[in-house]
DNA sequence: AAGCATTGCGCAATTG
DNA sequence: TCAATTGCGCAATGCT
């Protein structure tokens, strides 16, 4: 069970030294830990959000994986062997946790693991196209509504015009009529 | 020193298995090597996209990395070391690349490379965040200017009801006029 | 309970 | 050289 020594070691420090920046959700509790602030966008703060056993897992399985790399047959590859390069990542104490050849219950292992991250994969970038047309057609719908926002003022433009000239008509239309009245008396 | 053994021979049965899906950056090159596609969000297909010399040393180097853990402490640590893992991510042709122990010029391996991250994590949260606030201001903008186009519309109908008013009145006034200047004759 | 949809995040490539 | 963007995969979470 210790994960504890070598590489682990220059990975404490570095935690240390970099203060392990983490993904806490940045919305929910955010003043658990003593911390120093880097002001907006500073990094994320670091502690484990999740209770739930997966989460632990992963934290102690490790899982190097190497996910954006271009070339990414490489990639996937790495993915798979979780468990086999915690090997190495944990040297000496070659001894604990997850025998290495147990995949327990569920998955985060190998093809399972890899089919949901699949189909994940196919998700996200199918959302990430709709979110995409969504903001596109929001920003045309600006733009279309200026536009007719702007015809309509010209609409209105014009109509007030017209009845301040059938007013005035009208106006002058009384104004003779009173007199040719007045004049026929 | 043979790095050839064990863990990446799982590794590269994976990679032949599955087909390693890469980011191509989609947009660009599409028919280069013959695959299967497995339609829209298919996976993005995989090869080298870049040609410069840094895409092609991540490409050796492999870097597994395992960023985004939730407990990231341990993910620092695994991008820590690199060059390590490479070791076993290349099985057989130990022989060359990157002697290991050999950090070239630049960076990539640890403290400056971290800081590089770092500064660019934060201007990742900070251009999202700018993002997100432009694509609410756009929703709220076409909100504000539908409503205010609904209002434009009732001005021009109220206008419009108004001329005809006016309108229908003058005509009527013409009539009478016309008859009694008949009458009177 | 299983699965797609969303979302926040970090990495790397690209842009300016 | 360096911040800003952008595409992408991962994992957590929402939703059904």
């Amino acid at each position: 069970m210790s994960i504890s020594d070598s590489p682990a070691s220059s990975i404490c420090m570095f935690a240390l030294h970099h203060q392990s920046s983490l993904n806490p959700d940045s919305s929910s509790m955010s003043a658990q830990m003593p911390q120093m602030d880097t002001g907006l966008y500073g990094q994320p703060m670091a502690f484990p959000k999740t209770p739930d056993g997966r989460s632990m897992e992963q934290m102690m399985g490790f899982m190097p994986y190497s996910s954006c790399l271009t070339p990414s047959s490489t990639e996937r590859a790495a993915q798979q062997n979780q468990q086999d390069f915690s090997q190495f990542l944990v040297p000496p104490p070659a001894s604990t946790l997850r025998p290495m050849g147990q995949k327990r219950g569920p998955s985060k292992d190998s093809v399972e693991y890899r089919l949901r991250r699949e189909r994940n994969n196919i998700a996200v970038r199918k959302s990430r196209d709709k979110a995409r047309r969504r903001i596109q057609l929001t920003q045309q719908r600006a733009l279309q509504l200026q536009d007719e926002n702007h015809s309509l003022q010209l609409h209105i433009q014009h109509l007030s015009h017209e009845v301040d000239a059938l007013r005035h008509y009208l106006s002058q239309r009384h104004l003779q009529e009173n007199l040719s009245e007045a004049t026929k008396k």
